[in-house]
DNA sequence: AGCTTAATGAAAAAAGTTATCAATAAGGTC
DNA sequence: GACCTTATTGATAACTTTTTTCATTAAGCT
């Protein structure tokens, strides 16, 4: 059969060759592993996560990685409510995540305009020059709302 | 001369009273240290701070009393641009912060409705049912843009 | 002023992150 | 496909940050 390269799939590997940087054992794992878990997972986590499933890898190379990985904007940090924070694979372009106080699973979505009334407003309030923000939603997902309300009915 | 009951200044003392804690002096330096600066801390930095101001106290009493201060929501976090994060007396009621990217300084703005319409648009593309949120936005504090134009000037 | 107990401080343990350097492997070349 | 160059890795150790423990102190009530 046939090897086919599939655009999707090499996505981000192009990105690291593009930049210089090789596609190496440990990229790949966390790559990997984040694009198959929703939730932000802390370096420890994905240490361990990958260790399990028969890829031994120093945790040091996940740190590295990781830096790496959020300088080209492969992955992002997420904050969960409680402060602590996690990576997840990025989506491309300017966005946002949400994030699920019951899951923490955490998904994307656009950023837009939305926020222009908003940062012209504080630009006048402050005289601040705006030039970035930082922005998550928090609530509860569409699995976890029908999970929460079944266990309600038992009640 | 008679002693004035001041109740601004007094405010955060009565959130402790009132909430059953001790107005002690750890908690005390720490609220009077974070009031007279603009620029989020860490609990090292306020630590030393504190340290070197001739009140000497240990460090785990400014992680307890950091943490029992935002649980009281007399102190918020703040995060910087590069993620790392320090903490800033909380302004009263819903607000988010604006931080500095050039000399650190967060001044909070107030929430407001202005986001709304982001999130009923994001509930509708998600499904997720929205109840809380992160926002900090990240700019040039009023001073800086001066002194950022003066500097420029000079070449 | 005295009492009760929350709160502190010091030391140690635990957890998380970074630096160092010899060994390895990714990716280009022949 | 084997070889070569050098970026990258892994193990160890150093370092930083945070939490735990417990005897001592002091805040605030009576």
């Amino acid at each position: 059969m046939k090897k086919v390269i599939n655009k999707v799939e090499t996505s981000w590997q192009n990105v690291l060759s593009e930049n210089g940087y090789r596609v190496s054992g440990p990229r790949r794992y966390v790559m990997q592993l984040l694009e198959s878990n929703a939730q932000p997972m802390t370096p420890l986590e994905i240490y361990q996560a990958l260790s399990q499933s028969g890829r031994p890898l120093g945790i040091v190379s996940v740190y590295r990685a990781l830096e790496l990985l959020a300088e080209l904007g492969l992955v992002c940090v997420v904050y969960n409510p409680d402060g602590s924070a996690g990576y997840v694979v990025g989506a491309g372009g300017h966005h946002h995540h949400i994030v699920c106080q019951n899951c923490h699973q955490a998904i994307a979505f656009a950023g837009s305009e939305d926020l222009s009334s908003l940062i012209q407003r504080v630009e006048k309030e402050t005289k601040f020059h705006v030039s970035d923000h930082l922005l998550q939603l928090y609530g509860i997902c569409p699995d976890c709302q029908k999970a929460l309300a079944d266990a309600e009915e038992e009640n």
